[in-house]
RNA sequence: GCGGGAGUUGCCAAGCCUGGUCAAAGGCGCAGGGCUUAGGACCCUGUCUUUUAGGAGUUCGUGGGUUCAAAUCCCACCUCCCGCACCA
């Protein structure tokens, strides 16, 4: 429904689409973006491959128009570029999606007909999970067809493809090889009924099963274990006593070896965690209250309390009571001596005081009691104490210190002795660990609810490693990384990065070659891809094949390791094939350039450097990283709640690939998130309409004397080709394309003003050249109505084959940048004047500086850049000397010259200097033309030396260089 | 907490890296004018305060500092947003 009110204006004014479809024609017949290795400089950029779940929308082409633009500017700059894609269909979501179709779930279905346009046929094919991923990914490609990117499709694949998976068996074997993958235990989210790992994808309302680690304190009672499962063990030493449910029935079980007094709830979990629970009898709450147990560690003994907030199914159903610090406990414990009258057998209730173990700037001695106060809780049971539980958690977490009373941990941060704590009594053999589900109950999508559950001899890969961890660091430091602020973040990941877990029970894609049970997942086979590509081509074309191919095969291309002839023969391979595989390896890598979303960079890019350093040798570890941020619609997040997730081809159906492209590209810079909106594409249309009108009046390539403003337009171009082709190295995209499409438009602007003002027709040539270089920077950027303009232009062959400009400084004219700039100044002040005093203007006349000021200024200028601006030593110098002595007359001159050279720019006065004496009387004549278009109204020029100048007010010893005086009547 | 980002004139948003051309682009909104039967669209002008001569004053989260010169550099503080995993 949304989605139509933003497209309700498609304001069709030009054919897009069959232009479009002309130059990706030309494109295609002439191969042009088809590379192999030839005698050029190569360059190499890759973007993170799509996941073929879902039909991509406009925030997926920002990554791939970003690499588009890269590819296209270094294919223009003359490089040898390789642009492939490929398709990723490992992962488990898409098989999540297969099953609810198989169930017949009418929601998936219903989002599959509307949402993505997916016809019934196809739809009823998808209870195959690959059949989703292929009707995606061909829907993808051809999105990505359509909005010009300049990819090699000779090198497309799959991640099922069978040489694929021999590929990734022989990384993980060299990985295995290196020590670099592990086995251990490993908890994740279980459905019980199922017998498999849950995700967000398999839960019901996609939740996320997320757990919580809880230390459990082991309190003794006789040979009894009463575990109390806690946040926080640090505060073990403000125990005062532990709470039981009265009413709650618990298990005595015997748990590995010992005797435990758990809720049944808890049992259940514990049987996940690979303990052997064997339930021996049962015992009340009310029976277990009055008893004393012994706290670990401390080794005094303290009460079992009643408590109501107590919950058996979380935790153990046993909590362990830190009045001085936890709201609940503190409460509780009011609550017990409020009631005293009624237990009657707790005599010593009264007794209990909290034991003080945190300080913390802005509490007491008692926090739990202060916050409880600023809360105005009354009662265990008030849902106010989960607030104010979380609070206070966390200010004595991120401020807290421990008191002398905690022994060894005394005066250590919070922060700090919560992880000693748990070491310590993890290791003495007094704690054990359990896994809790942060939003129970969480149900699995067949209705079981979910536990967690540790998994025995699960895969990992190590990056704890810490001489992999060294090695990446330092090549993260030597990398190029755009956005320079993410070089940080990268850092950062490597140092909390730990064992990744990296094969998983189902799903999609290779299985892990020792161990058949296993699928490598989804983001451990996407780190080294792009070395793939290489060998795609010739999997595409039927010379190789996969039955054949062992190991050595690879060896061989990656490391040049091994025999060819006998390697071409095992593995069926015509050895001068075998030969180029190798070599074009060589050639293509490293990675020059990838580009990948933000979202990637905790993962994905992170991954991917480690597994380079880990596989290759040095020279082919990855050049670059690009990292660009997300795309936002109407300044919302896009999500499918809201509706706002527009598919990409729907858009370059109503809008066209260009102006989708230019839209992405100019709303933001790479890190910040890119803002699409209707206005936004609607103006960008409209510019390049009216620019393609223009080219058309541009054909001829004739020129004619170049006067002054030519010139000046000319230096413009340079200056416009040196900024814009300095902000595309760094891919600062909206930048250059600032500058191309409306900084120079300004330029233009005055250029046509002057032009018209003096009725010149003989300026076509010029236009002409500025045109045609305009169009070709713009070409990566907007390459098909950068082709159309460029046929209008005249111009031969393709845009998108035409080299990117260089500045050429022998065009870069000063003189006449300063003039246009004393013409242009000029006229602001004649309108400022106009303007303030709101006079209707018959007559203007301005009057240049005198000769002595044209020296005095010279001089001035030379002693401010060498750093002198007393006013006083200036006036000496300029009085001593003949030629400017008559600054007598005027001494408040130097001080206002002074600071007009000192508001200048360093590069204004560098210019200034260097071009010397600029003729102002010669300069100021061009005025007349422009004062007679815009107010059809005469000029005078004289000079404030002129003897017989006209001058009633006597206006014309205000005159300065480069600031005529004016006199309007 | 750790890591990253942001705070600009009514709103959105450029400028900051590379200090001066910055009272600060552009768009929206608003005001006046043109066009139009009217509305819309479109075009022109204005839009911090002050000023009948191109000027002056006060502004870029807050407070300091560096500099001839600070939205821009440095320090401190305040506020807001994003990520922190086995998931693509």
């Amino acid at each position: 429904m949304l989605l139509n009110n933003l497209f309700l204006e498609s304001d069709k004014t030009m054919d897009w689409i069959s232009i479009e479809e002309k130059w990706r024609q030309k494109w295609h017949a002439e191969k042009q973006f088809e590379s192999d290795p030839d005698e050029r400089k190569k360059f190499f950029v890759t973007v993170a491959y799509p996941y073929p779940n879902s039909p991509q929308h406009i925030g997926h082409g920002r990554t791939y128009t970003l690499a588009d633009v890269h590819a296209r500017f270094m294919r223009m700059s003359g490089y040898n570029v390789l642009f492939p894609m490929g398709f990723h269909y490992t992962g488990t979501p898409i098989l999540g999606m297969s099953r609810r179709v198989q169930e017949n779930d009418k929601e998936i279905i219903e989002a599959f007909r509307t949402l993505y346009k997916v016809p019934d046929e196809k739809i009823r094919e998808f209870s195959e999970p690959v059949k989703i991923a292929d009707y995606f990914h061909q829907e993808i490609k051809n999105g990505m067809i359509e909005m010009g990117y300049s990819i090699d499709w000779r090198r497309e694949f799959t991640t099922i493809d069978p040489f694929y998976n021999k590929f990734i068996e022989w990384q993980f074997k060299k990985l295995r090889e290196y020590g670099l993958v592990i086995q251990g235990t490993h908890p994740v989210g279980w459905c019980p009924k199922d017998q498999n790992p849950v995700s967000q994808h398999d839960t019901l309302g996609d939740v996320e099963p997320s757990f919580t680690e809880y230390t459990v304190i082991k309190f003794r009672y006789d040979n009894y274990v009463l575990p109390a499962a806690t946040l926080r063990p640090e505060t073990i030493f403000g125990v005062t006593n532990l709470w039981v449910k009265p009413d709650a029935d618990y298990e005595i079980a015997k748990v590995d070896n010992e005797e435990w007094i758990i809720s049944s709830e808890c049992a259940t979990k514990l049987r996940f965690l690979n303990k052997k629970v064997t339930r021996t009898g049962n015992i009340t709450g009310a029976e277990l209250v009055g008893k004393k147990v012994k706290v670990p560690e401390r080794g005094d003994e303290v009460f079992i309390l009643p408590a109501t907030f107590v919950k058996s199914d979380d935790g153990t159903g046993i909590v362990m009571s830190v009045p001085a610090h936890a709201p609940f406990d503190y409460q509780a414990l009011e609550d017990l001596k409020k009631n005293a009258a009624k237990y009657t057998n707790l005599p010593f209730i009264s007794e209990i005081k909290p034991i003080s173990i945190i300080e913390t700037e802005g509490y007491g001695d008692i926090p739990a009691r202060d916050i409880i106060e600023k809360f105005g809780i009354d009662d265990q049971n008030s849902p106010k104490l989960e607030e104010a539980t979380k609070e206070l958690y966390a200010k004595e977490f991120y401020g807290g210190k421990l008191k002398q009373n905690t022994g060894k941990f005394a005066r250590k941060a919070v922060t700090d002795a919560k992880e000693d704590v748990r070491k310590w009594v993890l290791e003495s053999g007094s704690a054990d660990i359990l896994y809790e589900l942060n939003e129970s109950p969480v149900r699995c999508r067949c209705g079981a609810e979910c536990v967690v559950k540790l998994l025995d001899n699960q895969w990992f890969l190590n990056y704890s490693n810490p001489e992999w961890k060294a090695k990446v660091h330092s090549w993260i430091n030597e990398m190029k990384i755009l956005p320079e602020e993410i070089r940080n973040e990268f850092n950062h990941v490597v140092d909390w990065l730990k064992e990744r877990a990296c094969a998983r029970q189902h799903g999609l894609g290779t299985k892990l070659p020792w161990d058949k049970n296993w699928i490598i997942e989804s983001l451990s086979d996407s780190v080294i891809y792009m070395a793939y590509y290489i060998i795609a081509k010739y999997v595409n074309a039927g010379q190789i094949n996969a039955e054949y191919i062992s190991d050595s095969f690879f060896d061989y291309v990656f490391f040049d390791k091994g025999d060819l002839k006998k390697i071409a023969s095992d593995s069926e391979i015509i050895p001068q094939i075998l030969e180029n595989i190798k070599k074009e390896f060589q050639y293509y890598y490293p990675v020059n350039a990838r580009h990948s979303g933000r979202d990637l960079v905790p993962n994905h890019l992170t991954f991917f450097i480690f597994n380079h350093l880990a596989i290759f040798p040095k020279k082919y570890w990855p050049e670059e990283i690009v990292v660009n941020g997300s795309v936002l619609m109407d300044g919302k997040k896009m999500s499918k709640s809201m509706g706002n997730i527009i598919p990409l081809r729907d858009a370059i159906k109503i809008h066209g690939a260009d102006s989708i492209r230019l839209a992405i590209l100019i709303s933001a810079e790479l890190l910040q998130d890119a803002d699409f909106n209707q206005e936004a594409v609607r103006g960008i249309k409209n510019k390049l309409e009216n620019m393609l009108d223009e080219c058309t009046k541009y054909k001829t390539t004739r020129y004619t004397v170049l006067m002054q403003e030519d010139k000046w337009i000319q230096s413009r171009l340079q200056q416009l080709i040196y900024k814009a082709t300095f902000s595309i190295q760094k891919m600062r995209l909206r930048e250059a394309l600032h500058h191309i499409l409306y900084e120079f438009e300004s330029d233009l602007q005055w250029y046509i003003r002057r032009i018209e003002a003096k009725n010149r027709t003989d300026n076509l040539g010029i236009m002409h050249d500025i045109f045609s270089a305009r169009v070709t920077m713009m070409s990566p950027f907007a390459p098909y109505i950068s082709e159309e303009m460029w046929s209008k232009l005249g111009n031969p062959s393709l845009a998108s084959k035409s080299s990117w400009p260089t500045p050429d400084e022998a065009k870069i004219d000063l003189l006449s940048i300063q003039s246009e700039t004393l013409l242009s100044t000029t006229l602001d002040d004649i309108k400022n004047i106009i303007k303030v005093t709101k006079m209707n203007p018959k007559k203007i006349t301005v009057y240049t500086a005198a000769t002595w000021k044209v020296k005095a200024y010279q001089k001035i200028l030379e002693r401010v850049t060498g750093g002198d601006i007393n006013i006083g030593n200036l006036i000496k110098l300029l009085i001593s000397d003949k030629e400017t002595e008559e600054i007598k007359k005027d001494p408040d001159f130097v001080k206002k010259t002074v600071n007009d050279i000192l508001s200048d720019t360093q590069d204004e006065r560098d210019s200034k200097n260097k071009v010397g004496f600029v003729d102002e009387m010669k300069v100021l004549f061009e005025l007349e033309s422009l004062i007679k278009r815009e107010y059809g109204i005469g000029l005078q020029v004289f000079s404030e030396s002129d003897q017989n100048k006209y001058d009633p007010k006597n206006k014309s010893k205000t005159a300065r260089p480069y600031k005529p005086a004016i006199l309007i009547e």
